[in-house]
DNA sequence: TTAGGGTTAG
């Protein structure tokens, strides 16, 4: 319906002050006003006044009164509609994108055509929402009933297309676009931002500041500083830095935030910093940005300190805040400081947040308290996929495999879909648990749910049939997988050596580094235990050099360890002795322990004693050290010092654990504690067992069979 | 003289 409003003059006035309050959300003056109105019987005749207060209300977000006064209204026009779209997508929540998209088809249902001003709304929701088919669909009605040259329409599309990743689309409308302004140009700034399209953002940036800055405000600013995420980056960011400096945009406090996440991001850390004291305005994101920054470069401390000083100036953390903060305490292993977190934001009603309870379960978990981190994960009725993912690793990473297990059993059972983290952590518990039916099945759920074999998949896919013995397996998703990371290789490296296949363990080795791949620390791991296993002290030591000299990696303790195996195993004794003590590196323990195993084996018990002493001296922890110990004592025939080493045992409260292992066959574990007899079948394994040793005494396995016999 | 688009912290 048409209707051309014609206000009285004190219509007109009372009309400038509804636009006042609503610009102001001065709720009460506006409730006042339109019952004034109503009861003067002034409004429902004046549909133009009508939607003015449909905007007030929905402007206040006092959703139900909008309604109200939107039933009301007896002749609804594409205004009235448009209002409570509008609206509804400018708050960018999928709830109310949804309502949005609602109303839109009522609207279309009731015969209203919508407009321009329809189509900016419908595509921000579209956008929000990351639907394509509304994008799409929207989109042809735009073709037929906008003008081509509404920048808000074709911005709002741009950003739609932008959002869902259709960047050539995109780029193609923003070239055709007959009138750009600053938001249009924002907009695809952000949209290559968004998809780590670096150069084409700061081309477009450079293109728009060529034509002498005009238009370049602080959307444009944050839009284009949001694209420089990586070191590489940190030149052509702190020319925009210049740049916001010069133009003075840099007062501006988004753009000085901007500024301070892009150094932060690009490992700048000293300029991050320089540029947050420098912000003259703070607000609580310049704090998170901070604090965040310092949390992800590994400086917990400083995020913690950070933390403290901006509630002593009086500024009140935001949810990201609280995220930034708790990641710090996860890092740093500060669970009284995650603590003092929690209580911190529970008194801040926080609690209940998604965020904010993801990065609390991710703490307890990293921090080793699974159990609180569960009562978190319980704590939120309707997790989402994030924190059941979070939950699910955090048992992994805890080594409590078959609860990570039976949690994504319920995840599916619930009919929440996995992502490749979720999955990767679910392989990564069968692989711990050498679980190999288990392992299948989850593989079936990769292949279902249509995941490629892209590393985190990949990797933990070949690592779980390769710890699991299905070497073929293994070896055939590693050979599939499009592109491998150095934890492939680890993975596959590793799988091989402990299944006995030392020389292809190595020979997988030679072929990573033919391929140009770099190995870590952990290759050298894997390497030098394959050259332990099969007896190779002089290639072992050929890797010890070479992890240094080549790759200008550091020998840590793992590595020492592994020599220390690898001399000990093939009876050089005294030489891995020489280096131990010849070793640069603390905690020594670990190394004299090897060296105590390797003399029980070899008989050596002068040198025995010799490592035993040493652990003993430097405060072991570890029952089986001093069991040792006093068995080599006892073989000597050293009575008192079995007794001695006894009694610092028990002064130091040591206690032997009980060993423990167990094995999967078909689909049911079978666990087996050293002396226990519960295993219904116990006899008769223990009757094969005795035969398999003697077995390999008739094959001269004397030192497998005495390990068998002593453990 | 009612209704519209874009940014920074997880």
């Amino acid at each position: 319906m048409n209707y051309s409003p014609v206000l009285t003059p004190q219509s007109r006035h009372l009309f400038t002050k509804l636009l006042n309050y609503t610009h102001r959300k001065n709720i009460p003056k506006g409730k006042s006003l339109h019952a004034h109105l109503l009861k003067n019987g002034v409004f429902p005749s004046c549909p133009f006044l009508s939607n003015t207060f449909v905007n007030f209300y929905a402007k206040c977000h006092l959703f139900s009164e909008a309604h109200l006064a939107f039933v009301q209204i007896s002749y609804k026009d594409t205004v009235s509609w448009n209002c409570l779209i509008n609206a509804y997508s400018q708050l960018s929540l999928r709830r109310y994108s949804l309502l949005a998209l609602e109303l839109f088809k009522k609207m279309l249902q009731h015969h209203t055509l919508p407009n321009s001003h329809t189509f900016a709304g419908i595509l921000s929701s579209a956008a929000m929402l990351e639907d394509s088919m509304i994008a799409h669909q929207a989109h042809s009605f735009v073709v037929k009933l906008v003008d081509s040259y509404d920048v808000f329409v074709y911005s709002s599309l741009l950003n739609v297309y932008c959002k869902l990743g259709n960047l050539n689309d995109s780029r193609k409308l923003f070239d055709e676009m007959a009138e750009k302004n600053s938001v249009t140009w924002a907009t695809m700034i952000s949209g290559y931002a968004l998809h780590r399209l670096t150069k084409e953002a700061f081309c477009l940036f450079r293109m728009m500041i060529a034509g002498e800055g005009e238009g370049v405000n602080e959307f444009v600013l944050t839009s284009v500083l949001s694209a420089f995420v990586s070191p590489e980056f940190v030149d052509i960011g702190k020319q925009v830095h210049s740049f916001a400096i010069k133009t003075g945009l840099l007062s501006i406090v988004s753009v000085g935030n901007a500024v301070v996440t892009m150094y932060a991001k690009c490992e700048s850390l000293d300029d991050a910093v320089r540029a947050f004291e420098l912000s003259i305005a703070k607000n609580s994101i310049t704090w998170s940005a901070m604090i965040t920054g310092y949390a992800q470069s590994g400086n917990s401390e400083k995020a913690l300190t950070l933390f403290k000083e901006m509630h002593f100036c009086g500024m009140k953390p935001s949810e990201y805040t609280l995220v930034g903060v708790l990641n710090a305490c996860s890092d740093s292993d500060a669970i009284y400081e995650g603590k003092q977190v929690h209580g911190y934001l529970v008194k801040l009603g926080f609690e209940s947040q998604l965020y904010i309870m993801t990065a609390l379960v991710d703490m307890y978990a990293k921090c080793g308290s699974i159990n609180y981190a569960r009562k978190g994960f319980d704590y939120l009725l309707e997790p989402d996929l994030v924190l059941w993912t979070s939950m699910i690793g955090g048992y992994v990473q805890n080594g409590d495999n078959e609860s990570a297990i039976n949690l994504y059993c319920r995840m599916q059972r619930e009919g929440i879909a996995p992502n490749e983290l979720t999955m990767a952590s679910v392989l990564k518990a069968c692989s711990s648990l050498s679980a190999l039916e288990q392992g299948k099945q989850v593989h079936t759920h990769v292949l279902k749910n249509g995941f490629s074999l892209e590393v985190p998949i990949g990797s933990a896919l070949s690592t779980m049939y390769a710890k699991c013995g299905s070497l073929d397996d293994g070896n055939l998703i590693f050979r599939r997988m499009p592109a491998r990371d150095v934890a492939s290789w680890n993975a596959m490296i590793s799988g091989l050596s402990q299944n006995g296949l030392g020389i292809a363990a190595l020979e997988l080795f030679e072929e990573m580094q033919l391929e140009g791949a770099r190995p870590d620390y952990v290759t050298f791991v894997n390497v030098l235990s394959a050259c332990s296993h099969m007896g190779l002290v002089d290639r072992g030591w050929e890797y010890f050099k070479l992890m240094s000299n080549k790759f200008d990696e550091a020998p840590r303790i793992e590595h020492y360890a592994c020599m220390v195996d690898i001399l000990g195993r093939a009876g050089k004794l005294y030489e891995a002795k020489e280096f131990i003590e010849s070793a640069i590196i603390e905690h020594g323990l670990c190394l004299w322990r090897i060296l105590l195993s390797a003399c029980r084996n070899h008989r050596n018990y002068e040198l025995g004693a010799y490592a035993g002493e040493k652990l003993m001296e430097l405060g072991s922890q570890e029952s089986s050290a001093y069991v040792l110990l006093s068995s080599i004592y006892t073989a000597l025939g050293r009575v008192d010092d079995v007794e001695r080493v006894r009694r610092i045992m028990n002064l130091r409260g040591i206690s032997k654990e009980p060993g423990c292992s167990w094995i999967e066959l078909k689909s049911q574990v079978h666990v087996f504690v050293v002396g226990d007899q519960l295993h219904p079948q116990i006899k008769e394994i223990r009757s094969r067992l005795w035969r398999l040793n003697k077995l390999m005494m008739d094959e001269e396995c004397g030192s497998i069979l005495e390990e068998l016999v002593l453990n």
